[in-house]
DNA sequence: ATAGGGTTAG
């Protein structure tokens, strides 16, 4: 006779669990674990509910809802519900959790305070954690290297930078955690140059030792260098993971290097990095942000169903937005809400920007009052702003004024800003100047604002008043960022600043610069728009000024350099001014180019004569 | 089972 050699149920069971990575899987297996009485059985159950309290699989509810069957819970299971409610929207659940299990009198192992401490973290309860750290000397985890790494987590993101550097000074057995928590933590506290110091200073880094400081870089707007310890990294030994690769793409689209960014992608596809929703996210975000809405689009449409979640969707309507596709965003967001996604926040400051710069008045207005009304969003001043912005912008100033005027809250530079731009476009000359000096006011440090004013004030003539502006902005020191655009060719950046003459090519660029000119002259009857230049100049040295703006040279040098009808790609650290918007459109129709041109805050496409901002920027 | 990640107005 045969006998079936079964495996036991307890062991079933428990390779059940092992692979479980979902709250509908999770039921099934508890359903079978009652029906054979084996919940009760300890290792199981602690199991069960490690599954149920874990980020990626848990439900908070459902977990408490075990966790109160079972009738004397051991550490690890006290651990387990700890860490679900310091990692859920109520940490502060996780210190009355944590006194039941004081008061329980189960013992404390080496995971219990950094849960613990989690919550202090999540809740910036600077107090809590001084309590908690008298706890841990108390109940003998002095020298636990867990215990003191989170508590170096907690003071290094709760303000006390330089008590956490005292512990870490002191801890004997500190380990790679350590090191990193005062990288992340220095970084976090704005001092990117500490951090790199300790960084430099550490004996063994490991990935996330160089993520931390990439990521800290990137968030300190110094993408450049982020990119390069790109390079470092690898040369170092260590491969890309899937966080570095997120933060590194990040750093490509707040350059618009397109062409690094396009080598991340090669390296996830060919290093069989998962393309999480995170990862997804990234690569629609640079592709947008590098002006390819269609490699965007198709990295879209590669993501399965569950991937897509409102932050990809928003990366989409965003891209939309900023490259003067409005229309396109409206009909994204409809879908997303076909697909049963509920936009957020985020998602109606792209979707209302994107009416903005399409002109799509009454539907910006639907948006915004949906807003409330359907999804029960209460608009921020960030929301108000794109309002301010679609509104005046359109010349509705006696509207936009009104929105400022019933605001719920007081309104901040940008808000003014957008109404000073308003007033700008529609030549309410006078208007402007007062909102102006107001800001100049209480933006004191912010050199647009100086500029914005002193531009309004030179269109009605008032040179002296301009000037005393310009000077009052030099006299105070305010730090003033030169207009800088880039373009790259084979891989190499190409930069210009306004006025420079330090590249190679120089004479040819002006060389080139005086053909355009020339032809547009005859041509197009072009004049350059001297009149918006606030210099106090002579007119032909006006022409000079204007004519060396940093955009120019670099379309300039895109057509020198590229082959005819191919497309040239420029970034722009500012806005771009009237006349050099007059002269790319210009340039796109004569020499037959599309020109991709990314400004501050927005994309510009120039074809056959004309721009997808349709001028109204 | 402690450390690092994506979307935000002008």
């Amino acid at each position: 006779m045969f006998t079936l050699k079964a495996e036991s149920p307890l062991q079933s069971t428990w390779t059940l669990l092992e692979n479980c990575s979902n709250m509908k899987q999770l039921k099934q297996i508890q359903a079978q674990m009652i029906k054979t009485a084996i919940l009760s059985e300890p290792k199981l159950a602690t199991k069960f509910l490690t599954l149920c309290t874990s980020p990626h699989v848990g439900d908070l509810l459902y977990a408490q809802r075990v966790f109160n069957g079972i009738t004397s819970p051991n550490t690890v299971m006290w651990n387990a519900i700890i860490r679900a409610y310091s990692n859920s929207k109520e940490p502060e659940l996780a210190f009355l959790l944590y006194q039941q299990m004081l008061s329980s009198s189960v013992p404390h192992n080496s995971y219990t305070f950094p849960f613990l401490l989690k919550a202090c973290r999540n809740l910036s309860a600077l107090g809590e954690a001084l309590q908690v750290h008298g706890l841990v000397i108390k109940l003998g985890f002095g020298s636990d290297v867990f215990a003191l790494n989170a508590l170096l987590h907690v003071y290094a993101l709760c303000g006390e930078i330089r008590y956490a550097r005292q512990m870490f000074d002191n801890i004997p057995e500190r380990d790679a955690v350590s090191w990193n928590i005062m990288i992340d933590g220095y970084i976090k506290s704005g001092d990117v140059k500490t951090a790199y110091g300790i960084f430099l200073d550490m004996p063994s880094k490991n990935v996330v030792s160089w993520t931390s400081l990439i990521s800290g870089l990137v968030e300190a707007g110094l993408s450049v260098k982020a990119l390069s310890l790109c390079y470092e990294m690898q040369n170092a030994g260590f491969e890309l993971d899937g966080v570095a690769i997120a933060c590194l793409l990040t750093a490509c689209a707040n350059l618009g290097a397109l062409d690094q960014g396009r080598w991340l992608h090669f390296y996830v596809l060919n290093n069989g990095v998962d393309v999480d929703r995170v990862i997804g996210c990234a690569l629609v975000n640079m592709y947008v942000k590098c002006g390819d809405m269609e490699e965007a689009l198709r990295v879209f449409g590669k993501l399965k169903g569950d991937q897509k979640d409102v932050c990809i969707w928003t990366a989409m309507i965003d891209g939309f937005a900023i490259h003067g596709r409005g229309m396109e965003a409206l009909e994204w967001f409809d879908l997303m809400r076909r697909e049963g996604i509920r936009p957020n926040s985020i998602t109606f400051t792209a979707v209302l920007r994107a009416c903005s710069y399409g002109g799509l008045v009454e539907e910006g207005k639907e948006l915004f009052k949906s807003m409330k009304c359907l999804y029960n969003l209460s608009p921020s001043i960030e929301h108000y702003g794109c309002m301010v912005d679609l509104l005046g912008r359109s010349g509705r100033l006696n509207e936009a004024k009104e929105l400022i005027k019933n605001m719920p809250m007081k309104p901040n530079a940008v808000i003014w800003g957008a109404f000073l731009k308003a007033c700008w476009i529609h030549r309410d000359f006078l208007v402007g100047s007062q909102i102006g000096a107001h800001l100049v006011e209480v933006d004191s440090d912010h050199s647009g604002r100086y500029i914005q004013l002193a531009t309004i004030l030179a269109a009605q003539g008032k040179w002296k008043e301009a000037a005393v502006v310009r000077l009052k902005m030099k006299n105070l020191g305010v730090p003033i960022s030169p207009g800088k655009s880039s373009i790259t060719l084979n891989g190499i950046v190409h930069e210009f600043l306004a006025g420079h003459q330090d590249h190679p090519q120089m004479e040819q660029i002006h060389l080139k610069l005086k053909q355009i000119a020339e032809r547009l002259r005859q041509d197009e009857g072009y004049e350059p728009a001297t009149k918006d230049l606030l210099l106090d100049l002579e007119n032909e040295d006006k022409e000079t000024a204007i004519a060396q703006h940093s955009e120019k040279l670099a379309i300039a040098f895109g057509l020198i350099n590229t082959k005819p009808g191919t497309t040239i790609r420029v970034v722009k650290n500012l806005r771009i001014c009237r006349d050099c918007h007059t002269v790319a459109k210009l340039v796109s129709q004569i020499y037959c180019r599309e020109i991709i041109m990314r400004d501050r805050v927005r994309f510009h496409h120039f074809r056959d004569g004309s721009c997808s901002c349709k001028d109204y920027w």
